[in-house]
DNA sequence: TCGCATCATCACAGCGCTACGATCGGGGAC
DNA sequence: GTCCCCGATCGTAGCGCTGTGATGATGCGA
């Protein structure tokens, strides 16, 4: 028999081919010393910062960021979650987020809800599993669940892309109601009497809702009552057609039309060249977005332009600051947005 | 003296308030069943099955992910390279390949190379650092120290949106030149014989390049010298203008013309309608995408359809059977692509 | 010369979970 | 009645790293 000790090594997959202490072998140090070189390079000594930097690169060294994140309790990871990429403006966000933390090692988790509250619970839900350093999310509503979960993890939390109610922890956006009066009040100072707001998926989408609640109210400020109309499918140039074909049998003298989003106003615009309804002199057009094409179209769209990658930014100087320990005074950025003044309306 | 025992508890920041082995005391069985009853819930009888429900409920629990991670060797993450989600066709490739994978209790951690090799080689490290279920990244090009990387990691590989070159693992995507020799027979078969492709930062979209190179060897084929165009700033609108600007004073009887991209297709369109080209009668027009506006255009623009969300999809499908252990036969699945056949060209 | 900071380095106990292998009963098969 | 197999359950040793406190080594003023 060759039972050579009295314990067999138990089987067990291991992770990865070079660790920590493989390279603080080969550099002639201990663990711990190239734990703080990876994690506070100053505190080590050149000469031990040069060992180990030629052994890392001499075994092709990566350190394990699971192990880490569990040793630390923390993981290096924030997780962001958006109701869809496929909207441009979140995709600018979120490409502006990441740019802003990978400097700092700091990776992004993503999620999307497809506006779904439910969906956005499950997804906070595997977030926090991932002891994220923060956790981001869009508008500030949630389910009752979700803003309990966060509460309870001690998370660093920013809500963004909306502004009024107090934000769970942080929040970076803008007042979309007062996107929608700054439109209103464009196509009054401009003469539009008739007015109607053009919008997609409002029931889902509720920052398109306040647009035009924030539309219809200023306009009535001014003894107008506008229409508020809703497509309940996606926000394309496809409902922009339909919602103005509705918007002018509801209301055939119609001459100022806002949209939720540029891709329906260029619906808009299209149908009504269509139809040859000049834009802006029998109907004044104004979108929200200021996606590339707005400043192509013929005629040019007058439009919002809403800073999605500010907001990506801002968020990531929260973060960075709350993980950096330093007192985040400012609980709610506003980012503001800008009318930007072509020719539809 | 109250020295309670022989060793001081040692000052550790814990990660979580409930952890398995507490919800295990409250189910009255081991941590190990608790831990079976996530992975594998069919392995637990009925009756603990219930009472580790129960448990998990009222105390609220959420399995921590890390700790998983690094005990299993590998983490329920998958790795997501691409050049950017601004880009629609990485969006909606992006929202698909999350939709597919939530389900199967998968993360997206996303990273953006914006066309930079150096980028992506940094970011396939950290990406690899989370010993991620499986890594997706754009494109069959990558540095030599990326390959090296991916091949030594024991980790399934998927590289997308391209077909060509052998993958370093498993490929979805479809043939960019092939999408050019489409358009270019598209618009000989109408009678166009003076073509131009107007592409957009072709140093580094190395898949508008292919198409590029496609479209002129079409042409050659039938004994055309096309013209490749190619403007070094982003892929929008006002590339398109200038593009058919450079496009009519270097050619000025060009009849069709191939866009890398719908929005410079888009900006061409509206360049030729500012200077009255009657499109397609004068000018013909393809594009590339079928993004959301494509369709609305007037006249309505003849594109291809690139199936970016069905690239998602067989990703997905790919690396989830490799999870399961499944052999996987394709090296290299062929997503296709649509011509879309409008009015424009 | 001694005492006391200061700095670099180290040892080690976990972080919370998974996977292996062992254990324990309760049926069939013979 | 005995044996064996199989499903359910459990004990335990890590996974690779970090953070704390301890240990030397060094410098400096008194």
């Amino acid at each position: 028999m060759d039972d050579a000790g009295p314990m067999r090594r138990r089987g067990r997959r291991k992770m990865q081919a070079v660790t920590m202490s493989e390279v603080a072998a080969a550099a002639d140090v201990s663990a711990s010393t190239v734990s703080l070189y990876f994690r506070r390079p100053k505190s080590v000594s050149p000469p031990a910062r040069e060992a180990i930097a030629r052994a890392v690169a001499e075994l092709g060294y990566v350190p394990n960021l699971v192990a880490g994140g569990l040793a630390a309790a923390s993981s290096r990871v924030v997780s962001l979650i958006v109701p869809s990429v496929r909207n441009a403006f979140f995709a600018e966000t979120v490409s502006a987020l990441e740019a802003a933390l990978a400097p700092h090692g700091l990776q992004v988790l993503l999620g999307h809800t497809e506006y779904d509250l439910a969906r956005e619970e499950a997804l906070v839900r595997t977030a926090l599993a991932w002891a994220p350093a923060a956790v981001v999310l869009t508008g500030l509503e949630h389910s009752p669940d979700t803003r309990a979960l966060l509460k309870k993890a001690r998370v660093p939390v920013v809500e963004m892309w909306e502004r009024g109610a107090p934000p769970v922890d942080m929040g970076v956006g803008f007042d979309h109601g007062a996107v929608g009066a700054t439109v209103a009040r464009r196509l009054m100072a401009r003469g539009r009497r008739r007015l109607a707001f053009c919008g997609a998926r409002m029931q889902e989408d509720r920052r398109a809702a306040q647009r035009a609640s924030g539309f219809a109210a200023a306009a009535r400020a001014e003894g107008i009552e506008a229409a508020i109309l809703n497509h309940p499918g996606p926000a394309d140039p496809q409902a922009g057609a339909l919602l103005l074909d509705r918007a002018l049998r509801e209301l055939p003298d119609v001459d100022g039309i806002a949209a939720s989003n540029d891709l329906v106003a260029m619906g808009a615009l299209f149908e009504a060249q269509r139809r040859s309804l000049p834009v802006p002199d029998r109907l004044a057009l104004v979108g929200f977005g200021d996606l590339p094409f707005a400043a192509a179209c013929v005629p040019p769209l007058t439009t919002i332009r809403p800073a999605g990658d500010l907001v990506g930014r801002e968020v990531a100087r929260l973060v960075l600051a709350r993980m950096r320990g330093e007192p985040v005074l400012e609980r709610a950025v506003d980012t503001g947005f800008v009318l930007v003044e072509r020719v539809s309306g």
